[in-house]
Formats: C-alpha cells, structure tokens, sequence
DNA sequence: TTCCTGCAGATTTTT
DNA sequence: TCTGCAGGAA
C-alpha cells in the first residue's frame, strides 16, 4: 500500500488519507483526481479495514466504473464486493429492489429516448398539438424530472404540458417501464417517502466517493444529499472548468456550494498536472483563461515543453480526414495511442470513409447508431417482451412485422381489453376472444403470436441470450422478412444480427441472466462493443465522449463556426462558455501530441457551405502554435502575423499522382496529366471524359482520387 | 383499415 | 444522404 501512496504528490496524499468526513477535491485535467480517488478506495479496504460492501463509487460512464472498479480489484488481486456504478446504473439497481414502492415490479424496463418518444407522441395526439413539438415536450418532461418537479424552476409553464406529464408517467407504469430521468428521479421519492428504507441504504454505503462531481444535476445531487447521513463519508472531486453537461441539467453551482451543502467539508486542490506538455497544457489554459465564471486555478507542470500544436486548415471535411490521415503516417504516431476528437456525431461519417479507403483500422468509440438499427431494436423489443409483457412500444415493434393485419385500431381495441388483464399482452392475446371489433384475419394474426410464444417461460429457461434472438426472430418471421429486404435493398440486417449476437457476452440461460443482460444494454449500449477487439486502433469520439480519458496523441477536428462553438449553443454566454469548457476538454486529453484542425468548407445535406474558423481559434497563443501546415489566407484571417508558409510538401505526400484517376462534382470523372508547382501551390491539369483539359489549384478543389496506387 | 411510396425536412452534446 | 410520415391506393 506504501508503495502506491509514495507515487503520489503531498496533496495527492492528502486527500487519499483526509480523515475528514466530507472532502472535496477540486483540480485542473490531468491532475490525478481519479487516481486519487481510486488510491483512495484501495486504501479505505487495505489500511483501514473498511469492508469493500460498504464502500459506493459513483463515475460518469460505464465504462470508467469498470475500469475504477478493476484497478481496485487487481490492486487486491481479488474480486471484491464493492459497488462502482454510474449515478443511472445506482438507480437503477436501487428501484429493482425497490420496484414496489414506485409502483412497479421487479421486471421494469428501461426506455430509452426514442421509446419514451414514442409514449408521449401517443398521448399528445389526444391533445392539440402539432407533432413538431415533440422533442420540445420529450426535453420538457426530461428537465421537470431532472429537477425533481419544481415547477417554480421551470422557464417555460404550461398547464397542458404538466397534464401530459401525467399521462406519460402513468404510460410508463401501465408498462411497468422507467424512463432514463425516473432512473434518478424515482429512487429520490423512495428516500423521500420513506425513511426506514433510506436509513438501510445510509447503513450499507458508508464510504461514497464521487467522481466527476462537476457534472452533477440536481436529482444526483438529491440522491447523495439522502445517502449522506450522521455517519457516512463523502469524498467528491471535479474540475469547474470541465463541465460540460448542462443541457442534461448539470449545475456546476452543485461543486462550487460544497462545502456549504456538507458543512465543515475540506477543500483539496491539486495544481500538477501529470498528463500533458507544457505547450499543450499552456495552449489550453491560453482558452480556459477567456472564461468569466471560473474560479481561475493554478495548473502547471514539471514535464517537457513538447512539441507546438500544429493548427492546420482543410478544404472540406474529406480533405481534412485525409490531412490527419497523412499526419498519423507521416509522424508515426501509434493507431491505438491516437484519437480524433469531434463535436458531432455525424463528424465521424467523412473520417470513417478515408480511413476505411485507407485501411487504417479504427473504432467508433460510443456511437450509438448501430444499436438504433430496425433489426436490432426489434430483437432487443422482442426480449424486452419476454421479461415484461406489458411494455406496448416493446410489442408494437414486432407484432405486425412481417404484416398480418394488425394496424392502428386493431390495437386500439386490444389494448382497451388489455386493461382487464392489468396490461398484460401475453394474458390478453391468450384471451383474445374478448377483444371485441376484430377481423378475422386481424385475430388471426394475434394467435400467430400468441403461439410463437405460449411457451415462453420454458425457452427462457432453456436457451441463451444469443439463442433466444435466433429463435424468436426466426419464429416470428422476422429473419425471414429482414432476408428479403436485405436482397430487394441491398441492406446488411441479418449480418448486422449475426454481429449483434456474437458480440453478447453472456453465455448462460435463465430469466435471471436476460435480465442482467438488458439492463446492461439499456444503459450502456454503448459500451457493449467495447469487447477487447479495438487494441491497435485509432478511436473516433466525441469530446463529450473523451471526457475522462487521455491519449499520446489528439487531433481536436472540426474548429469551425457553428460547429464548434455549435450554433444552437451562442445565444448566452452561459452556453458559449460551456462550448469552450468542452474545447478545454478536448485539448487536455492529449499527453504529447496535440493537432486542431478547421475546414473552409463543409459538406451539409449535399451542399457544400463555406466556413469560417471558429471563434476560439482567435485564443489560442501563438507562442505555442506550429503554423507550417496552415494556409497563407487563414494565418491572415486569424491575425497570426507568423507568415509561415505552407509547406507543399505535406499536401504532395497526401495523395496525387501523375495518372491517378479522379472525379470532380461538377465535371466527372477525369485523369490527371499533369502536376506543377505554382505560387507555392500544386497546380493539377485534369483530362476529363465529358470536358476538356481543366486546371485546378490542388489545394482549393475537391478532387477525389478513384483508384489507388 | 392497412399498406406502400415519394418527398420534405433533419443533426448537439448522453446516462 | 437518410428517414419518417402524409396521403392515396387496395
Ligand atoms: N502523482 C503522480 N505521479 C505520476 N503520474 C500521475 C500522478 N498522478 C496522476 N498521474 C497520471 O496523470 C494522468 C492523469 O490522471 P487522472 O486521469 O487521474 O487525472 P484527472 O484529474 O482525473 O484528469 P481529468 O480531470 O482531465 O479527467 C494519469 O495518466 C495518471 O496516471
């Protein structure tokens, strides 16, 4: 134990060993909070003796959970009983032992976004409202929760919207389903309304450790406000600068009242910073430092100056993946040491094709799209079903595929019987005469069904989770029907399928194990994939997604106005500071090398849009920039006086060769005859099918190279 | 009442 | 480029 408390600096030390009751721990990136607070943990369970059962630590992902609760374990070299969950994850677990008390039962679903959009656009069909406000609603109901129903913190008040609210939570408990918000939200009811329950969770989680406190909103704050009795520790640590969730309603007011909220709390400040150079580190806070409402904290480092940053500017989006692409090879830089940092998803779509063109192998690290597959949501509704034969969204997905007749008002007037059978779908097919109003082919229909799964509880019992999707997608027809829409449109479903099941990890039968396994893919879908395969990859992420973690090298992508700072983020200053909070992320994950990068234009919905740099590109210091790889023009229009100029040699090595065939959007598909130096840039003659001989500047034309080598 | 097709409109960030 | 859904055919 020594041995790992004699790695750490004095205030490190100090807050692994604090003896206070509530600590908190408030430093800059890369200063070792995590560490801290998992040396922390070790040393709670191996100099003091605290049984590991008593101990909960909460992270921001999934993913870190594992991974805090790994190191712990590997440190004792055995697998100990202590709980590391998200705040979701903990509530979860919470109400499946609690389901009673929140009007559920122990088999409750999870509904993800979709589904719970899914459940407010029925009722908001009863009432007049346009379908266009639905995600304003869905957001509505996300923050009325997220606030534990405060309707006095609510900007916007509507006396219908509150009664829609209603129904949703009463849509969700006919269910037996909780939304991602209920996840928090339900387990704070619970303490609230009933204090014996409260005082057993106090009794069990002695020590509560939190990381990323920053990110904390109002219901998580709630929750550890109850679970922190008479008796119980609380270690929390967090950077105010990395805040960067407000829209799921975090408040960093949260972290700063600390050590109002748990009276007599010690402040702990760690100022080194082990991860970055000092280039990169100063470049950061060069941004940081325009933010008004920080603290302002001290952050240095004993490392190496570094390299300088190299800022580089792009044509469009497919120029620019192919620029960092030249750079990973040119540099040398490791693929799995690597990560290209964007802030939207669909940022990954042009990185994805070059690198694929490329064969550079890389991982979309939390994307979610390919959960949100047709194919694989039916088979995740179909076991959804199984375990919870109340869920309508769950059943509405497979019911009428491959189509029998069973529409709109079928359902109407099944699921209007279905309340005699306490929304029971299973027990009302198997009753299915009383449902009234039926054709026979629409009753026909549901018979077929009601087969497919009269004997449901011994397949569970019997078969995997990996079986039980085979067996059901075939049954019901849907390996079938996804067969002959995979030939008509030339789609990937059933390869998709093979995928999705090969990647599930449990290997064991029983409701028990299906329970386990949905609730790990409700909550962290995301994470499922991350199946020990991606080593020696280069990862795509979003910053949001690179939170906590760190790489050798980062290229920060996409610093262009509109998207980062995004748009929909510059109205207040609040949200322009969190935008630049979010670019203080991105920059701080890099330990050696750091490169940001801007297109002048981009791709959107088919139109090519010019961009303009992003504003906080305008922050960045020179004295730590590398300018060689940035166009004469942008050097001019961020006011860098440097006059570098652009080095022809790094855009040669990109890609064009004398012979190369290329196709250009506006003239087709052409050969290039010719390639000459011309004002320091690469003049191309191009000899076109339909078109006669053309010249382009190579550097301002999209030309898209067809073969290779 | 169910099914199919063409077209308008969409993309912030996630547990 | 992709997707959901409105509107009309069966
Ligand atoms: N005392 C130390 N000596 C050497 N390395 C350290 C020390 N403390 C932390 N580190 C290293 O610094 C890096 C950053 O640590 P960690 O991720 O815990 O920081 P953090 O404050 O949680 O960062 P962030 O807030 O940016 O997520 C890690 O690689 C860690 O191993």
């Amino acid at each position: 134990m020594n041995d790992l408390i004699e790695l750490l600096n004095e205030k490190q030390k100090q807050a692994v060993l604090s003896e206070s009751q509530f600590s908190l721990v408030l430093a800059g990136a890369g200063s070792g909070k995590t560490k801290t607070l998992t040396t922390r943990i070790i040393y709670l369970i191996e100099e003091l003796y605290v049984n590991p059962r008593n101990i909960l630590a909460v992270t921001f992902t999934n993913k870190a959970a594992n991974e805090m609760k790994e190191r712990v374990c590997s440190y004792s070299q055995k697998d100990l009983p202590l709980t590391v969950k998200t705040f979701h994850s903990f509530g979860a677990y919470i109400l499946r032992l609690e389901a009673s008390l929140a009007e559920r039962n122990q088999y409750f679903q999870i509904y993800d976004d979709d589904d719970s959009k899914k459940l407010i656009s029925e009722i908001i069909k009863k009432f007049d409202i346009a379908k266009s406000n639905l995600g304003t609603i869905k957001s509505w109901i996300s923050k009325y929760k997220q606030c534990l129903e405060d309707y006095s913190k609510m900007e916007y008040k509507d006396q219908t919207y509150l009664e829609i609210y209603k129904r949703y939570n009463k849509a969700l408990k006919d269910a037996n389903c909780f939304d991602f918000e209920d996840l928090l939200l339900q387990p704070v009811k619970i303490f609230s309304n009933y204090e014996e329950v409260l005082k057993k969770y106090q009794r069990h989680y002695q020590y509560i450790l939190i990381d990323e406190y920053q990110d904390t909103n109002l219901s998580q704050y709630q929750l550890i406000k109850y679970l922190v009795g008479q008796n119980n520790s609380l270690m929390v640590v967090g950077d105010e600068d990395q805040s960067i969730y407000r829209f799921r309603g975090a408040d960093v007011s949260i972290i700063l009242n600390f050590t109002e909220d748990f009276f007599g709390g010690e402040v702990i400040k760690l100022e080194e910073n082990y991860r970055s150079t000092s280039n990169i580190l100063n470049l950061a806070n060069s941004v940081i430092s325009n933010n008004k409402f920080r603290l302002g904290k001290e952050l240095f480092t004993k490392g190496l100056d570094g390299d300088k940053i190299i800022l580089f500017d792009c044509y469009d989006e497919e120029d620019e993946a192919r620029k960092i692409i030249s750079l990973i090879l040119g540099e040398h830089l490791t693929y799995k040491d690597t990560a290209i940092l964007y802030r939207i998803n669909n940022q990954s779509r042009a990185f994805e094709s070059i690198l694929n063109k490329n064969k550079i192998p890389y991982t979309v690290v939390g994307s979610i799209a390919f959960y949100e597959r047709e194919e694989i949501k039916d088979a995740i509704s179909i076991l959804k079903w199984l375990v919870n034969p109340q869920d309508k969204i769950a059943f509405e997905r497979f019911v009428n595929k491959p189509v029998k007749g069973i529409g709109e008002k079928a359902l109407v007037h099944f699921y209007e019987e279905s309340q005699n059978f306490n929304n029971d779908l299973f027990v009302t097919m198997q009753n299915i005469d009383s449902v009234k109003n039926l054709t026979k082919k629409t009753k026909d229909g549901f018979i077929k069904i009601y087969e497919v799964f009269k004997d449901k509880e011994s397949v569970i019992a019997r078969k995997t989770v990996d079986e039980l999707i085979d067996y059901y997608l075939d049954n019901l027809g849907l390996t079938e029907y996804f067969k002959t829409k995979d030939e008509k449109e030339n789609t990937d479903k059933i390869a998709n399928i093979k995928e999705f099941i090969s990647s599930i990890k449990y290997k064991t039968s029983g409701l028990d194990t299906l329970l386990l396994f949905l609730e790990e893919f409700s909550l962290s879908a995301s994470t499922l994939k991350d199946n020990g395969q991606n080593t020696g990859t280069v990862k795509l992420m979003t910053v949001h997604n690179a939170k906590g973690l760190e790489f050798e090298n980062i290229f920060v992508s996409g610093m262009e106005s509109d998207i980062f700072p995004h748009r929909n983020s510059i109205h207040d200053e609040e949200g322009l500071e969190e935008e630049r909070r979010l670019f203080y992320v991105a920059m701080t994950r890099a330990k050696r090398k750091l490169f940001i990068s801007f297109c002048n234009n981009r791709n959107s919905f088919g139109y090519m849009e010019q961009k303009d740099p992003s504003k906080f590109l305008y922050e960045l210091k020179i004295d730590y920039l590398e300018l060689k790889y940035l166009s004469k023009s942008a050097i001019n229009t961020l006011g860098f006086k440097g006059n570098k100029t652009l080095s022809t040699n790094f855009l040669k090595k990109i890609n064009f060769q004398i012979g190369d065939f290329v196709r250009h959007k506006d003239y087709g598909t052409g050969k290039i005859i010719n390639i000459k130096e011309k004002n320091g840039k690469n003049l191309v003659t191009v000899d076109f099918l339909d078109y006669s001989l053309m010249d382009f500047v190579l550097e301002f034309t999209k030309l898209e190279k067809l073969s290779d080598r």
